[in-house]
DNA sequence: AATAAAATACCTGAATTCAGGTAGATAATA
DNA sequence: TATTATCTACCTGAATTCAGGTATTTTATT
């Protein structure tokens, strides 16, 4: 029997997912978790054959996720799932070691493609996303369009950005000086490789970080 | 029987919701469409009682199809179903004759209350629809929601801000000295009432000028 | 306990943005 | 044609951002 853990916060993608899965024999859900924290406690204490990780989570995101599971598991089929067709997220997840990636939009037939190629040990690649990584190798290089790691308080500098704050703002509502602000500030920018701020939040929100 | 009609390219999701009414007696989904033609074609020898429509479709925009539904159908009830948030789309969805609003992160109870509201005559908004509302009727003031015209050129520099680009690299591509440049990004900080570029930025998302 | 990563803070000089003006030229409209 | 809106350009001083550093303290991780 497979059975699968479902990472997804949004109800109606498990559901979707059983429904596809109704008349497959032989398959099915076993454990249903609805951010990283149900997820980690169930892989506690089980192993199922296959998982099914959304990449946007809520409480954290599906790539680091990954990697962490990744560490006590070496058993576990790992697909990812999502709505964005980014062949950077893509390739990074892969790199952490995923057999897999979907995208929602996927039909009946392919969720099953992919449990068999991945069960059998084959990577697992969606149509369209297979055609996405393939463009990117094509196109130069992947360093660029990798996803840098942000660390927590430049995650939250980052969001205070966004949001519409300056320097001095971000540094009275953190009780921080404001040199360090600069400073993470400085950090993000040569994280994402821009020269200003503006830029900065544009790409950030074309990598989806924000 | 309360006959659907789901409009959606995403099989998961049509499966989702099939499996959140599979215990739900004189519910049931009759028809599934994958765009807007396909919806059209159905609409024309079927009246549903529920029309669940994505707003966010491959062929047509969910907002144009209701308008255009409406024109032919006013038996039907329709609730529109996205995974934006969003408090303009949703009342310009309302105007348009849908009868209610569902985020896709919704619970299976959310989803039965819906159905039931709308098939007793109701408006039904989620949880998380409703407050976005709520917060935009009650913000203050219809004035400073209201969206200032902007002239040509002001809304020329804006979505050069909004491309990254600082005053002087605007002020050289469109040969124009850097003193009109900041001129008119004063003027824009000025209509939408702003003190900073970045903020600028926020608000005129927020209000779809760019 | 040692090492590495993250967070904090500081400095300087140059560049850019912001606030608060004025003002002439051009285009659109009543 | 008179009026109004728009586009253009200029000025100044203060505030903020940017680039390129160094350096100490906390917090994980091994």
């Amino acid at each position: 029997m497979i059975n699968i853990l479902i990472i997804d916060d949004h109800p109606l993608v498990a559901g979707g997912i059983e429904t596809m899965l109704k008349d497959a024999a032989g398959i099915q859900i076993q454990w249903i978790a609805k951010n990283g924290a149900e997820a980690i406690a169930i892989l506690g204490k089980a192993e199922p054959e296959i998982i099914l990780l959304d990449i946007s989570l809520p409480d954290t995101d599906g790539l680091q996720l990954c990697e962490k599971i990744r560490v006590t598991n070496k058993y576990s089929k790992i697909i990812g799932l999502t709505s964005a067709n980014d062949a950077s997220i893509i390739t990074q997840l892969l790199h952490l070691g995923a057999n897999g990636y979907l995208l929602k939009n996927m039909e009946r037939s392919e969720l099953l493609e992919a449990i068999d190629k991945v069960m059998d040990g084959k990577v697992y690649l969606s149509k369209a996303a297979n055609e996405k990584v393939l463009e990117q190798f094509s196109s130069i290089s992947s360093a660029i369009n990798s996803i840098p790691s942000l660390t927590r308080r430049e995650k939250e500098l980052l969001q205070l950005l966004s949001d519409g704050l300056n320097g001095p703002q971000i540094a009275a509502k953190l009780f921080l000086s404001h040199y360090t602000v600069e400073t993470h500030r400085k950090n993000l920018m040569q994280k994402l490789n821009v020269s200003s701020t503006q830029l900065l939040l544009k790409i950030a929100r074309e990598k989806k970080l924000i």
